[in-house]
DNA sequence: GCATATTTGTCCGTATGTATA
DNA sequence: CTATACATACGGACAAATATG
């Protein structure tokens, strides 16, 4: 692992640590670093380095590790080691399949839709005032709330705390192709902003299953787009350390 | 936690840790034993007691504490300890209504169905050779095992393990209501046996449709069974330890 | 309510096995 | 092949929280 300038930003997130379960903080800490690119995929994580620049053992460094491999923003490789999770053309598909059943099948049993659609409307508003702004990571949080609350629509604990993780795999997989480059964001990321205005309005005047069609269609339209973007990606391999 | 019976039958599983990463071979013995119902749902896990019994550390067996309350199976309860995780009934609903959403859709994209009907097909008949000895722990295994093909036509890994998860902690709620008793294990899991026929005789024949239907109906019966089998264990409130 | 014993949470140091240079 | 670096697993220690009398 390169001592780079996350070094210093790791350091910096030290106060962060004071509250809360510790390995759950530091799984925090480590959780925002993986989604806005300081370990882009394919790093190594190294346990000594990061225990000392976080200022915890090993255990709880670890139990942070275990939480993160949970989420499958990490790997374990035995006797190897942690890395940042690198996702296959495979996995990409894998992992919008499940998106459309579990959303899919949420948006079709919307049991908490009282509760849970202005949720979703913040979301769209969020992603139109970013998209305006040209704030892609910001349109691409929205547009996570907004998936994940259209998944809440089930009023289901365990679907959406299945959709949560699938939704932090994606943001992986936007990681793999993107480079944090400006055309690259706004390509993947500016479709989902009306797509999910329709949506909205569509769940709001009840009408479920044309709903579910766009949100067929706006999920697949997002796998084609990191798809198209996946094999140029693949010759700059991931940066490595140490 | 009471020294009884089970004490002797975790030491001679101390050859099977001889193979493969330790904690996931701890966390493979323990697992047997709570869905086999040596340690019902509720039981308090004692650190000390199984980790002589099993002849690991301490940091060992935790972590193969962390990996079963990863799949649900146990719950950590700050300073308080490990315990075999009870369902309540919001939970038995969900469980059923995200395997309904997730075998559901599988069944209508069977990708890989020419390699997984066989296994179904043999989980059937499993199943019907048990039913016919009386064996229900037998025929609920051979259920899980059903089910699990169902998810795995998919052929997507994270249908697959997360439909593991699920199957896993329906176990659990079974060990909740039944109590081992041989009529109540006789009542749930019966008509599963020729449900199961049916299922894989639709599926076999590509009629898909009624399949999906004949499926939730399968799911919703046996929801349905356990929810009507579940107020009188209430009563009884679950053997703690020590 | 208080004092005691037990148990868990956290951390350290070390030995061993494995992968990499 | 040797040497180095690293993860795994073990045992021990102490503080904090809980359970027990």
């Amino acid at each position: 692992m390169p001592t780079g300038d996350w070094l210093r930003r790791l350091a910096a997130d030290r106060d962060r640590l004071d509250r809360g379960s510790t390995a759950q903080r530091v799984a925090d800490v480590l959780r925002d670093h993986i989604t806005e690119g300081t370990f882009p995929p394919g790093t190594r994580l190294n346990e000594e380095t990061l225990r000392s620049a976080l200022g915890v053992s090993r255990n709880t460094l670890r139990e942070a590790f275990r939480l993160l491999a949970h989420d499958g923003l990490l790997t374990h490789e035995l006797n190897r080691g942690v890395f940042v999770r690198t996702l296959s053309v495979a996995d990409i598909r894998d992992l919008y399949l499940m998106r459309r059943m579990l959303e899919g099948a949420a948006i079709r049993v919307p049991v908490a839709l009282d509760q849970v659609l202005p949720q979703a409307g913040s979301a769209v508003v969020a992603a139109e005032e970013a998209a305006a702004r040209g704030h892609w990571s910001d349109v691409a949080a929205a547009d996570v709330a907004f998936h994940q609350a259209l998944a809440d629509l089930a009023g289901s604990p365990r679907v959406s705390e299945a959709t949560r993780r699938l939704l932090a795999e994606s943001q992986l997989a936007f990681q793999m192709v993107s480079d944090q480059m400006v055309s690259d964001r706004r390509r993947l990321h500016e479709p989902c902003v009306a797509a999910n205005r329709d949506l909205h309005r569509l769940l709001s005047a009840g009408r479920i299953a044309e709903a579910a069609t766009v949100l067929e269609e706006t999920l697949t339209g997002a796998e084609r787009r990191l798809l198209a973007a996946y094999p140029s990606s693949l010759t700059k391999s991931s940066a490595q350390a140490h």
